[in-house]
DNA sequence: AATGGGACCTGCGCGC
DNA sequence: TGCGCGCAGGTCCCAT
């Protein structure tokens, strides 16, 4: 489900609501989204704890505790995390000191739960390449020259640059008026540039506006992120291309729907 | 090294 | 109304 902006919004909610709360119970209504340690364990190291910091990588949540472990979250697909909750679809319910519930939602359930030590040692968070934020152009340029991958696939390897998701991809390519086929080196000097300021103004308008909800994506509040509303391409197969009335195409490029328009980008 | 396919799950919307 | 199909924002794993 949601990609840096909607992560980085859901972040800065739950410094709103939850951030310096204590869990006083956690109930685990479908096990299979704890992923580390035990179900047992993890009610028992999350029970009395408070919670200190909430950090954001790419996509994946963090909330320190003062046990000095960290609750790790990945949304993936369908995750939601709500507050106050108490809903019937909570696969995971955590019981505040306020007397209100932040629950975790997940239809889908790829979401990801884990009690760790130290985040830092998980390995998908290893695995991570830099956020656009944290680059500068000229890194950009020497990163993308080096590849030979189209670079619609190319910006969705979260090894390669973090945050990007299939959406915020899709727009950015059209900001910047280039195919999703395009083979990474082929793209020009002046084609990275405005690849890269499209990433990062979209990515930065997006947070604005409290991300892009598209099917389950909600706020900690339950409410709609607003960016929607300026998607360009992504979503809209068969509507005319916004600048220039051409039908947006969709065809599949590893696996993932792709959203273009065939005349604005070369 | 890179790409493609399938897997993990559930539910929605569509066409027939 | 009901059924089957394709689709869904993420990531991993395997085969080629």
């Amino acid at each position: 489900m949601p990609e840096l902006p909607e992560v980085e919004t859901i972040k800065r909610d739950l410094e709103k609501t939850v951030l310096g709360k204590k869990i006083i119970e956690v109930c685990v209504h479908h096990p299979a989204v704890v992923r580390e340690p035990g179900v047992g364990k993890f009610k028992k190291d999350l029970t009395g704890v408070t919670v200190k910091r909430i950090l954001r990588r790419a996509k994946v949540l963090i909330l320190e505790l003062s046990s000095g472990k960290s609750l790790v979250i990945h949304l993936k697909m369908t995750g939601q995390l709500v507050y106050p909750g108490g809903g019937s679809k909570s696969r995971v319910s955590f019981y505040l000191s306020d007397g209100k519930i932040l629950d975790f939602n997940d239809q889908r359930l790829f979401g990801e739960l884990r009690v760790l030590g130290d985040w830092r040692t998980l390995k998908f968070i290893q695995s991570l390449g830099p956020e656009p934020f944290d680059i500068t152009l000229a890194q950009f340029k020497e990163m993308i020259s080096k590849k030979r991958t189209k670079i619609k696939p190319l910006l969705l390897d979260q090894t390669f640059v973090s945050g990007i998701g299939n959406l915020y991809a899709a727009e950015a390519l059209f900001r910047a008026k280039v195919g999703p086929e395009r083979p990474s080196q082929s793209l020009s000097g002046k084609e990275k540039e405005k690849l890269f300021n499209a990433i990062k103004d979209i990515l930065e308008k997006a947070i604005r506006h409290g991300g892009s909800s598209v099917d389950d994506y909600v706020r900690v509040s339950g409410k709609a992120g607003d960016y929607a509303r300026f998607h360009k391409v992504y979503g809209r197969a068969g509507k005319p291309c916004f600048l220039c009335k051409t039908q947006v195409k969709r065809i599949a490029l590893g696996g993932r729907g792709t959203y273009f328009c065939s005349k604005c980008q070369k």
